[in-house]
DNA sequence: ACCTGTCAAGTCTGG
DNA sequence: CCAGACTTGACAGGT
């Protein structure tokens, strides 16, 4: 089986290559006209696309092929001050020839809108919110061109003191959402309320492939070991183009076990991997470390000396 | 050049 | 009922 690894966003190698440049609304309005802000607004998009394709010729130098784009792309893209902004026209031809490189270089790309979108808040106007900004994603991919398998990785939100209302409501509002945004979206199981048996029964129900986050099952899990659910989250992604999606990252130490480590330590990294290895399945693997692509770099540097593994290219390996 | 408090957004906890 | 934590990179304003 085939392992790739991946990273989020930015890189740790690369100076001054920050794709998610961006302005805070209190400065923002101390600029009068309104031309003139979203001119500021465009220049700062710009640069982080340009930043972004920069990102990508390092990654394909790298043979890196999975790789998550920052949600902060687009400065303030859903605030209420930029409401009236046409970014898309204005950065159409900068993201469409991203996603042509991409494309092109047989790059698996998604996005990870953050944790203030939540499908099953009761309150309206946080759906609403929510809707906004997995439309500014779904955008992004629409100008670049990507079909659906660029996802949009969330999760299934907070709990309100009752789970099973909650994921009720999860139900009937992903139930409402537009249909391309849809078949973007995967779930994955989060590290305090939904765990991967909470998250894996969820998309069952709603024919949502399911991404793995080995670290917030290590966090939250109700003592359930995660191999007993492997073979179920794998056909999670059986009419997918991709392989299953797993994020691995390191606890920062052990009082904050949460936090991501600057770098993934190969000895965890391959006890998940033996544990795996038996189901003979392709999978992309994100990293999420602190030190980004320098922790991926890192982890395939310690792979070298594992005997059971064979190392296939500067970003992925063969599990035999 | 470097340091520190703050940031658009929501939820949950603890006082 | 309200303030602060949560998490993160980058800004903004200070030294």
């Amino acid at each position: 089986m085939k392992v790739r690894l991946g990273y989020v966003a930015m890189s740790s190698m690369l100076q001054d290559c920050s794709p998610s440049k961006t302005v805070t609304a209190s400065n923002l309005v101390k600029i009068d006209s309104q031309e003139a802000r979203y001119s500021r607004l465009l220049s700062l998009a710009r640069e982080n696309l340009h930043n972004t394709m920069r990102l990508f010729l390092h990654n394909q130098a790298h043979d890196v092929k999975v790789f998550r784009l920052t949600s902060k792309l687009i400065p303030l893209a859903t605030h209420p001050l930029a409401e009236d902004w046409n970014w898309y026209d204005q950065l159409q031809e900068q993201l469409a020839s991203l996603g042509e490189y991409a494309r092109k270089n047989g790059f698996r790309l998604s996005a990870h809108p953050d944790h203030y979108t939540l499908l099953n808040s009761p309150r309206d106007e946080v759906i609403a919110a929510s809707l906004r900004d997995l439309e500014y994603h779904h955008q992004i991919f629409q100008a670049m061109k990507m079909d659906s398998s660029a996802k949009l990785v969330i999760h299934v939100g907070g709990s309100y003191k009752n789970k099973k209302e909650s994921v009720q409501r999860f139900k009937e509002n992903f139930a409402l959402m537009p249909a391309d945004i849809r078949s973007q979206i995967v779930l994955e199981n989060d590290d305090k309320i939904f765990t991967v048996a909470d998250v894996l029964d969820l998309c069952y129900q709603m024919n949502i492939p399911m991404v793995l986050d080995i670290h917030h099952h290590w966090c939250n899990n109700q003592g359930d070991n995660i191999s007993d659910y492997f073979a179920d989250i794998i056909s999670t992604w059986k009419q997918e183009p991709f392989p299953p999606k797993v994020h691995v990252s390191s606890p920062r130490n052990k009082k904050n076990i949460r936090a991501h480590a600057d770098y993934v330590d190969v000895e965890f990294f391959m006890s998940f991997i033996n544990q795996i290895r038996d189901y003979n399945t392709d999978i992309d693997i994100m990293i999420e470390a602190k030190q980004k692509d320098g922790a991926l770099f890192q982890l395939m540097n310690d792979l070298k000396k594992v005997r059971s593994i064979k190392i296939l290219d500067e970003a992925s390996i063969l599990v035999g």
